[in-house]
DNA sequence: TTTTGGCCTGACGG
DNA sequence: ACCGTCAGGCCAA
């Protein structure tokens, strides 16, 4: 059963893999060398799919599925929700804010994924107080645990994001805790408890067609989803392109850039989350989620000084102990 | 309404 | 070796 490489036509301007897919969104992608070749692997739809990126394409590959019927590359242009054309909106951001035109030199072609709602839920949960390492190996185990096997892949087994009534059974917390989820591991069940008796994902699912704001507050009734973590979910997972997660990467980066008044202020209250939102809001439009999320990739990555080579303006880190 | 500690864990620097 | 701090917060008081 050899599969073959499909492509997917796509300027890297429109769709750039390392700045989307390594950016804190998703934490389920990872890139490997093979066959002297950077790969994406991932999980997505409760399909194992390989990426690379070509100058005016993606090739991609899709493991683990029977159905031949289903439309691949419809799968993946939602994903990444290729209609919404980028090389429209760069040049008004840029236009509004000098600081975006700045940082969409380096950072072109970032785009929100469109995730399944119920993996996002409980990955943002896991990311509070929280790193990205440590989140991403949570995010497995919980895949590990409780979802299906997908298929191999590079000697590597890879498992579907569970449902949630899997994570729903009293067992969850104690197995979760004893595996280093610390306090995540009661918000987790707890949750997955609350959406079950909503109605399960179905439920979910209808945020997407409610007002923002709405929305927002119905995620915030669950356990260990506060307005960050809300707005995650609604920027990333339903829909609600204008939601702007403020963590304390956008905190500083508002702070020092965009609301100087701020200077002086030491946590981020409810009024002051609201307000820097607003700020963005006002600053970009209804896709202001979107266009902060390209501010908030660059400021991460001065921070992590990338994995590899293409790592020049930030200092050397002697990180090879062994 | 806003502010403060406490909470699990692991990596890092002094 | 050991401690304090930090990492994409949330919650209860």
């Amino acid at each position: 059963m050899k599969e073959v490489w499909r492509k997917l036509l796509c300027k890297n301007i429109e769709l750039q893999l390392v700045g989307t897919l390594n950016g804190g969104q998703s934490f389920r992608w990872k890139k490997i060398l093979k066959d002297d070749k950077d790969e994406w692997v991932g999980v997505f739809r409760n399909k194992l799919w390989i990426l690379q990126q070509e100058e005016d394409y993606i090739l991609y590959k899709v493991l683990g599925g029977s159905d031949k019927s289903e439309n691949s590359e419809q799968t993946l242009r939602d994903y990444f929700q290729l209609d919404l054309k980028l090389e429209d909106h760069y040049p008004i951001w840029s236009e509004k804010d000098p600081y975006f035109k700045e940082a969409a030199k380096q950072f072109y072609g970032i785009r929100i994924l469109n995730q399944e709602v119920t993996e996002n839920v409980f990955s943002f949960i896991c990311s509070s107080n929280n790193n990205i390492s440590r989140i991403s190996s949570m995010v497995e185990k919980l895949a590990k645990f409780y979802g299906k096997e997908i298929c191999e892949y590079n000697n590597e087994m890879y498992y579907a994001f569970p449902e949630v009534e899997n994570l729903a059974d009293d067992s969850v917390e104690k197995k979760l805790r004893d595996n280093g989820f610390g306090y995540r591991a009661k918000y987790i069940n707890r949750t997955a408890q609350i959406i079950v008796e909503n109605g399960g994902k179905k439920w979910l699912e209808k945020l997407r067609n409610m007002e923002y704001i709405d929305s927002k507050k119905n995620l915030m009734t669950l356990t260990g989803i506060g307005a960050k973590v809300a707005d995650c979910i609604c920027l990333m997972s339903l829909g609600h392109l204008q939601a702007i997660p403020v963590d304390t990467h956008i905190y500083q980066i508002a702070k020092r850039l965009y609301m100087p008044k701020l200077h002086q202020q030491k946590t981020v209250t409810d009024k002051i989350y609201n307000e820097i939102g607003d700020h963005f809001r006002e600053l970009y439009g209804p896709l202001a989620g979107w266009a902060h999320t390209v501010l908030f990739c660059a400021d991460l990555k001065k921070f992590q000084g990338n994995n590899e080579k293409e790592d020049t303006n930030t200092k050397p880190k002697k990180k090879n102990k062994k």
